[in-house]
DNA sequence: TTATTGTTGCAAAAGTTTTGCATTAAGAAA
DNA sequence: TTTCTTAATGCAAAACTTTTGCAACAATAA
């Protein structure tokens, strides 16, 4: 990223917050950075685990209330990825063009997709409902055209089966 | 609901289910005809207490088991609208038609709504991507044409500021 | 530099969702 | 219909994630 814009960002949040009377902590500095610079969604446990490495001392506490401030600010928006990896929630930065997240049932992968269909949709519901848009999300599911030819339904509640969903999130 | 139609919903659950190896049980039948016949989008907690009308004994977890199997059939979709409503989950039985969910991120309003400009983009992502798509989820935030004039954004975590979340979810 | 009060960390609690296991019951086969 | 196989249920307990209370700390404005 450039540096210019970055600097431009750091000093919207700063502003941003002051605006709103919250203060610039190191800890909410950290947490928005690391957001920022992510190259996939994060979870409150991920996050943590990268915030430590700058600051062992953080909280999960700290990354909580962090994420409900910078959702507040609307800075950072809180994703569930359908519930793919988990019932965790993801967060990213919020970014400048709205973007659909297209995920693989299959794979599990997530794929980002901007489209000039999406700002038609705002429009209308904007023009339609008297509504104003402040942030749009668009999670869409279905199969990867690598995954096409595996099976497309896993089968009926085995022991083995009831033991995926928890012990994915272990990991 | 027309009975010709419900008739065959139910027709198809059953085939559906046996398809795929899972038994059709009172209680799935059950769970699936709230969601079927709910006019809101109702979480877990909702699910139990409507069904324990019907069947006093159903459990907690009977709920968990059914929805996640139901989901895999594809014939309910969950939700999180955004959070507006707690950390909770949401589901609804999946619609003929993708629709798009609007949530007023002041009153906690939620509308829904449909345009041809949903299908635009999932054709886009289906030939762009190469991407089959089997479900999509539209969710929109912003401000309703009541609440336009209220304060844009709460202000920052004072001690009653912090008990809202939780205790709103316990009502 | 000082006063104010938002913020952090720690420990504990709350709430939701999952697991283990014995028992029950759906659905196919006899 | 009856029998057989095994998916599904219910109960109790556990596992996780997220929130709360509170004393100590630190970011801002005066």
């Amino acid at each position: 990223m450039p540096l210019i814009q970055e600097i431009r960002r750091h000093h919207n949040l700063a502003e941003l917050a002051r605006e709103h009377g919250f203060r610039l902590t190191t800890q909410r500095r950290l947490i928005f950075s690391i957001l920022e610079s992510a190259s996939t969604h994060m979870n409150a446990k991920e996050i943590l685990a990268q915030a430590r490495r700058v600051d062992p001392g953080i909280d999960q506490v700290t990354i909580y209330r962090n994420l409900a401030v910078l959702k507040k600010l609307g800075v950072v928006d809180e994703l569930d990825l359908l519930h793919l990896r988990g019932d965790q929630h993801y967060y990213e930065a919020r970014q400048d063009r709205p973007h659909s997240h297209v995920a693989c049932l299959q794979c599990g992968k997530v794929m980002e997709f901007s489209s000039p269909a999406m700002d038609k949709i705002s429009t209308e519901i904007r023009d339609e409902l008297g509504f104003s848009i402040s942030f749009m999300r668009v999670e869409i599911g279905g199969a990867c055209a690598e995954c096409r030819r595996k099976t497309p339904l896993t089968s009926p509640q085995t022991k083995a089966n009831q033991n995926v969903s928890r012990s994915k999130k272990l990991n």
